[in-house]
DNA sequence: GTCTATAGGGTGATAGAC
DNA sequence: GTCTATCACCCTATAGAC
């Protein structure tokens, strides 16, 4: 009952990644993780960084696929359209940290890491869903100009990121004062701050000192 | 004239970390890029992990000098206490990137990084930073409750290192849409999309589908 | 499919001559 | 302060027995 081998490679791959970092993880201390055999990875996988494709194929993919489907029945309304975009995320995410196994470093840190992390299909799922998301936020804000909508559709991802990848110092800030494991105030807070940011005008001139 | 060997290992240091990794440079080619002997670094640092730290410190602690600066001089004008937390981290990575080092995907990595990454030096300051900022969009936004203001706080930062961390993504995205060259023009994003954020109403309930 | 053994090379750190 | 040489160890990937 115990999974399979690739199974497992991948359950202690994804923590470790998570946790220390790719380059930080040997496939040594992975396999003495996973309980099996240091060879098993190449035979299973064909590379350590064919490993790090599928560990993020596997998480990555069924997010964006809900996030489409979410958005599909969201209409025009800016709140359920960013409800459909970080829902998906902070469920997995959450989901992971309550089995013991948090991911969220590691979903935190795919745009920022090094090197070229996803594979071609993780990016081509991406890229449609930052389309179809762009195409949904231009119907319900057709005041905000394309470009300053470019930057602020990325300033969302962006905000979504940072409090994943760095919810341990967030955590460690917070000193009793917000819950990081209340998933509807987490995703309350996201969408307020979101949406404020979107709709805001000014993407002309004004302000500054 | 070239500058000394401490500085010299200091610069190839920055420009490998950020556009490799820190996990990914090793010594041996971070001397060979830098012209200086393997073992001056541990002779004018201790070791590889003291060397990450004072590339970090040598950035972010100018940085963060001009942020309390800046503040002293915003009043409690929303618009001017995002400029002050902003622009000291565009310019340095703005300048950076015109000299021909990129350091951005470093600074947007310092958040979300594995391990140990700031010395406690840096910490502090970064910490002193955070609470200064705190009480002054305290004083800016009387009506934002202190828990949804941590929040929004951490979203502010948020988008900052994605876009710092992120940004050859977002300009292979872009197309020619966005320019980020222009200090300007980013700053503006960022401050115009940080105050809606900032400013949002709905901390408590409302939204979701 | 799973194992052992190992090839072939990289790593951070240091001793000691200059 | 700077060099060479080297220690002791870790790494990914694979060949070949079972």
């Amino acid at each position: 009952m115990p999974p399979d081998t690739k199974e497992r490679i991948l359950d202690s791959a994804e923590l470790l990644f998570a946790s220390e970092g790719v380059a930080n993880t040997s496939l040594r201390v992975l396999t003495d993780h996973a309980g099996v055999n240091l060879a098993s990875v190449n035979y299973h996988f064909q590379s350590k960084d064919a490993l790090v494709q599928a560990v993020l194929y596997r998480r990555l993919n069924p997010i964006n696929e809900k996030r489409i489907a979410l958005l599909a029945l969201a209409g025009v309304d800016l709140h359920k359209i960013l409800d459909a975009f970080y829902r998906p995320a902070v469920d997995a995410v959450l989901d992971s940290a309550e089995q013991g196994r948090p991911i969220a470093a590691l979903v935190g840190r795919i745009y920022s890491e090094p090197g070229e992390l996803l594979s071609s299909q993780v990016r081509a799922l991406m890229s449609d869903v930052f389309q179809r998301f762009f195409a949904a936020f231009q119907s319900a804000l057709p005041n905000v100009p394309p470009d300053a909508l470019f930057w602020r559709m990325h300033f969302c991802v962006g905000l979504m990121a940072h409090t994943f990848g760095a919810l341990h110092l967030i955590e460690g800030m917070a000193r009793g004062r917000v819950r990081i494991d209340d998933r509807e105030e987490i995703l309350r807070q996201m969408i307020a701050y979101a949406a404020g940011g979107l709709k805001a005008d000014g993407g002309s001139q004004c302000a500054s000192s």
